[in-house]
DNA sequence: GTCTATAATTAGATAGAC
DNA sequence: GTCTATCTAATTATAGAC
């Protein structure tokens, strides 16, 4: 999961944090190592000093983009779904999320990224309902799909009054169910 | 919206078929214009014959696919959002949506083929709810978002239980949402 | 309209100097 | 570890024969 820390460097990093902003801005062809490589001020000739191939930057970036992100989380369940379904969310330049942005990129590749995808998808879907340390909850489940989906949606539509519409639906479906999911616990 | 008639041709609509099936399944860049065309039984050069570009094709083909999809769709709601949110819709060779399937590819194109992509989502929420011929309702934009997101998510995971459970989940809250708003109409 | 042949470009990955 | 140079392969698009 976590990957050896001796391998760690600041020029690892850095290509680490110009491939998390470029991926999942881009997708996995999208993106060049030329360009991840210009982008942290290096050339293509470095990258294999740091990594075995693009896949594997692409996984390790999607990996670390989610833990960036997951450390800025607030406390509230309901500030991180306001947050996450915002149209601040979608213009960010700095820092969006993986799991919507790149949905539908996930599904073309390989089992290891796909893997990677299912770890960090289960990890939000725990904090958002459910016992910890188990399986999320339905209500959980369909929370984080209305915020994934919502934020994808908006994304790929060309209107922008429609997507601040998806969004704040889906803001409301997901601050709804969350409510009612928490009333439950309590009885 | 439409294309001129006059322009079809068999070769042409067996390339558009070839171009739906393989862009839904692999997306933009996963898809070779040499694939598209070996599986619609032709050679490289005469695509040109047809289409002016790659990106032409791709937008035709979603398009293509929709309306498809369209001509299949059950005449309840109900119906619909089942066979929408199921294991078979994953696996469909033939015929999944380009709604779910490529959510987070389109969000990477240009203006032309995310404006495809804003009227098929259009049309498919107007069936959902809401005034036909007027904008979809919020219940409608958070019904279609379940159903897009718990499917591309559903793709995207690397555990078929779990891909099972997010199915249910959103099949469940969409079928709930409708029936509440079906309601809400007859009062 | 379809074919083969061929630009022209780009990308992932490696080699070897420093 | 980082650089430049290069290899190899794939891809979009075009040209021209039939």
């Amino acid at each position: 999961m976590a990957w050896p820390s001796e391998r760690r460097s600041e020029s690892r990093d850095r290509i680490l944090l110009s491939a998390e902003r470029l991926f999942t801005e881009r997708g996995f062809d999208g993106v060049s190592i030329d360009q991840v490589m210009q982008d942290a001020g290096m050339t293509r000739g470095a990258f294999y000093a740091h990594f075995k191939s693009k896949r594997e930057l692409y996984a390790e970036a999607i990996s670390s983009a989610a833990k960036r992100m997951e450390a800025r989380h607030p406390a509230s369940t309901d500030e991180l779904i306001r947050r996450y379904l915002s149209i601040q969310h979608l213009e960010s330049k700095a820092g969006s999320c993986p799991l919507a942005f790149l949905v539908s990129d996930i599904g073309q590749r390989d089992t290891q990224i796909r893997e990677t995808y299912t770890r960090i998808f289960n990890a939000l879907a725990g904090k958002l309902g459910g016992e910890p340390g188990s399986e999320p909850d339905d209500a959980a489940l369909r929370t984080l799909v209305l915020m994934v989906g919502g934020v994808a949606v908006a994304r790929a539509i060309n209107d922008a009054d429609l997507a601040e519409r998806v969004l704040e639906a889906c803001r409301e479906g997901a601050l709804d169910q969350c409510a009612s999911s928490a009333e439950q616990r309590l009885q």
